[in-house]
This record gives C-alpha cells, structure tokens and sequence, in this order.
RNA sequence: GGAGAGGUGGCCGAGUGGUCGAAGGCGUCCGCCUGCUAAGCGGAUGUAGGGUCAAAAGCCCUACCCAGGGUUCAAAUCCCUGCCUCUCCGCCA
C-alpha cells in the first residue's frame, strides 16, 4: 500500500509514476473518495466525543445518586446519529481500502522509464556463452534421453505443466537446493551475515498474501483450497515476509536476512501457449529464495548485496547470465525497482529469467504493519523488504543440463555439485 | 474430532460495567550516586489517526485490552460466534 500522506501532498507526482508504469489513474476520484471518507470518518469522531461526554456525565450524577433520565434520552439520540454516521463511514472505509488496495508501488527515481520488456537495460554480462561443435539439444530432450526427466507420466498424474524427475534428475534437484541453501546460510565462507533458514508452511492465509501484495489484485494465478479458506504459496516471499507481519523489531536487529526452500505454485493463467515444453514454466517448482527486512536508509544498498548474493550461485555453478535492470513498464506490482538475472540457455540462444531480485521499500511493510524501533530516537517506523529468487531450482537444472551437455548426450556435472552427487562428475543414460 | 482452561502494552502479569490506555514487575531511555562496571536511588516510557501551533514541545479529541457481532446511557469487564494457544481424550505421518 502507497503513502497516503505522500500521494496527497503530490498528486500530479504520483500520476506521473502511475503512467510510467503504463497506468492511468483518475487521480480526481481518488482524492474526492478520500476526502469523503476522511469527512466522514471526522463526523463520526465529533459524536463520539458527545456520546462518551453524556456518558461520563451520568457516571458521575448517579455517583451522587442524582437523577440522570434526561441526559439518558439525550444520548439515545446521539446514539441513533451515530449508527448513521457509522454506516457511512464504513461503506466509504471499504471502498478506499479497495481503491488503495489496487495500487502499485511507485518506482524508484533511478528506474528507466520504459513502455515494456524492450525497454529494460542491461547492466551487466558475465561468462561467455559455451560454444558447441555440435547443435546443442533444449534440456527437455537432454533429461528425456538421459532417462532423468518425464512430463508424460506427469501429465498422466496432474495434468499438462507438471514434471517428474527420476535417478539422477531428483538427485540433482536435491543437490541444488542443498548447495544453495549452505551457501547462503554460510557454510562456505566470505559473507559477513548470513541468511537464516526457515522452513515455512506452503498454505497460508489471504492476509498473509494482502500484506506482499498478491491480493487482491492477482487471485487468479493462486491455487486456493475453498474448504479452508487457504492459498498455496506462489512463492516463499509470502510466508516469509509474513514471518514479521504486524511485529515491531528492535533496530539493533536489523538487518534481517531470511533463506527458505519451497515448493511455489502458480496456476499461469494468462500464460497459455507459453514455454509449454519443458521445466521453464511448470505449475509447481522448487525455489530458494532470499528475503531482508532493512532501514529505509539502506535498503538500495541491501539490494546490490541481494542481487550478488543471488548471482553468486550462478558463478559458482560457472553458468553464464546477465543482470538486467527492469523498465517501469515491466515492474511488479509492489516493487520500486527490480533486478531480474537471466540465465543462458543454448538451445534457445537467449537469456531467460532466473531469479529476480526486488527492493519493495515500505509498500509490504505497510500491508502487514512491520516496523522496527529506531535506535536513535525510539520512535517506530516502518521497514523496507526485500527478496529475490537465490536461484529457482527448475530453471537452474535446465541450465546446466544445457550448458553443460556435451555431444555423446551426457551432461557434465558442475564442479561445486560433485559432492552432493555423490562423487558423480558426468550424468549419463540411466534407465 | 470431543471435553476443559485461557488470549490484556516490547515481555510477564493484575483488573469490582463508569474516574481504565489500563496496577505491579521486567526491559528500555534520561538523570543521580559510587575510581570504572554491577548494584542502588529518582524520573520517563504503547500504537494509529486527527485538532491546536509557523514548527516542535505541550495540550485536546477518536480508536485500539485476539477478531466480529450483541446487551447497556456507558464494555478490557456481561452475552453470542469465530480464530488461536494450552491440557486431557480420540485419530494420525
């Protein structure tokens, strides 16, 4: 949710965010259901303060076993303008929470300004892209060959965008969260504070997807359990985040850097005819992902750290990619600015998303009420969050076995997975 | 799923329908004191929205004692429903 205060006092600023980001808002409307709202929620104020002072006023004479019948009826009438007033105020509360509700983050100043994906920047490339003397094959005829990966049986279980990984496939699968997970948890060295790992449930409330900002904007790409009320998580950003929600936290415990593995289910509604082939977009994959709660002062610092820390696994596993900087027009809806990490993909000779890493400043803090008490003067304030994938698992074992095929059809197992394969160096058909 | 007990501030914990935003304690902050530290002593200390003010402080108003309804002139307090926690039983990986 946006600042209100900080809406009103530039309205034409925030219009021109809003049309940045390929938005046109009836900027006149907004302000006059505010207003309305705010008019009302002042005369309601204004009878409450008379029923409360009647009130206190009888408490007092029957003190003194004095008759009070008089002020009594008089606050009945009170009363009855006050059920009015409430009726009011709250029809008008609801219709501003929804309006409020719609809108995204504003971006940040330094975001290029662009229309669509066209129009994102690249900031940076590192690794060259392996050159093949052979044509090399799209990961879905790799894993089907080596025997490791099957979307038949799958589709035959669960239906089309569903996978099944056998043998070796699983294996690596395990070896990657693995991997991931104790890198950024420390267990290899050079970062200073590590992430703390949560394992988190994957069905949650619809508040919890409120206050990241999922709802109510985007119910149809979740999975929702009607019996409970509960949704699948799209993501581990959700509970995660939600770890804090409605906490204030002392600033000496800032900043806090939380890794969690999950499963993540997305229903891809609006993506029908996309990367129907192989592991790119599956209704349920695997993903690390790496969140912070920060000081607003240092949180576009915290999100360089974040997208390096994402990254490293990338050049860890010697896979090359590029960081791209997104344009207002690709942003996501709570984000003020995003770095999106592209891994290389062979066979289809183009980066393709595997990570995106975003600094979200108070817009979650702000639905979920997390705070932290500032050292300095005591006073509570909201945080900043972030997060980004660190890296999803569906996308990186593609890569690699892309990257890292060679022309017998084996695929060459990544220096640092060796041991969480159990010694193997090079997956070969199995069957 | 059944029975019972509970949900109060950063934490613990009192609270008779009106003077309760709420005793007391812990923690935190500011002083004092003692070579230093600890201890001790004194004071301050909820959140949000609004008003007053040039602004800050201060003062004032409204809301919040799990959530939503209800009773009442008046609810932390009484009633109902829901959620959550704990104990026992049942079931279960």
């Amino acid at each position: 949710m946006l600042d209100r205060n900080r809406i009103l006092k530039d309205p034409e600023g925030a219009e021109r965010a809003f049309r940045s980001r390929g938005l046109s808002v009836d900027m006149t409307a907004l302000l006059g259901l505010d207003a309305e709202w705010f008019s009302a929620v002042r005369e309601w104020e204004a009878l409450r303060e008379k029923r409360n002072s009647l009130s206190s006023e009888i408490g007092r004479k029957k003190r003194q076993n004095e008759n009070s019948d008089e002020i009594e009826s008089e606050v009945r009438l009170v009363n009855q303008a006050i059920t009015q007033a409430e009726d009011r105020k709250r029809t008008l509360e609801a219709r501003r929470e929804a309006m409020w509700l719609e809108f995204p983050n504003l971006p940040h100043e330094s975001v290029p300004v662009g229309r669509d994906e066209s129009e994102n920047r690249e900031v940076r490339r590192v690794g060259g892209a392996p050159s093949f003397d052979f044509t090399p094959k799209p990961h879905w005829e790799i894993g089907a060959d080596l025997g490791i990966l099957d979307f038949d049986r799958a589709a035959r279980i669960s239906g089309a965008r569903f996978s099944i990984l056998s043998g070796a496939g699983a294996r690596l699968e395990r070896a990657l969260i693995s991997f991931m997970l104790d890198i950024h948890t420390n267990r290899t060295p050079e970062k200073s504070v590590p992430y703390r790992e949560l394992s988190v449930p994957y069905l949650v409330l619809p508040e919890s997807l409120t206050a990241t900002g999922q709802l109510p904007k985007f119910r149809e790409e979740l999975f929702y359990v009607e019996a409970d009320d509960l949704y699948l998580i799209p993501t581990a950003e959700v509970p995660v985040t939600n770890y804090l929600r409605g906490e204030i936290v002392d600033e000496s415990t800032l900043p806090l850097k939380f890794c969690a593995y999950t499963s993540c289910f997305r229903r891809e509604a609006g993506a029908a005819g996309k990367d129907t082939r192989g592991l790119i977009r599956q209704h349920q994959f695997d993903k690390v992902e790496l969140v912070w709660f920060s000081v607003p002062e240092r949180s576009w610092e915290a999100l360089e750290t974040l997208t390096e820390d994402a990254a490293g696994i990338l050049r860890r596993l010697g896979l090359p990619y590029r960081v791209i900087e997104l344009c207002t027009g690709d942003l996501g809806f709570s984000s003020a600015k995003t770095y999106d990490i592209e891994v290389w993909m062979p066979s289809q000779e183009r980066y393709r998303e595997i990570s995106s890493c975003s600094n979200f400043t108070d817009f979650q803090t702000r639905r979920g009420q997390i705070r932290y008490r500032r050292l300095e003067d005591r006073k509570v304030q909201l945080l900043h969050t972030l997060n980004g994938s660190g890296l999803a698992i569906g996308r990186t074992l593609a890569a690699i076995l892309e990257n890292c095929q060679t022309a017998e059809g084996t695929v060459r197992v990544p220096e640092v997975l060796v041991p969480y394969m159990g010694g193997a160096t090079t997956l070969t058909r199995e069957g």
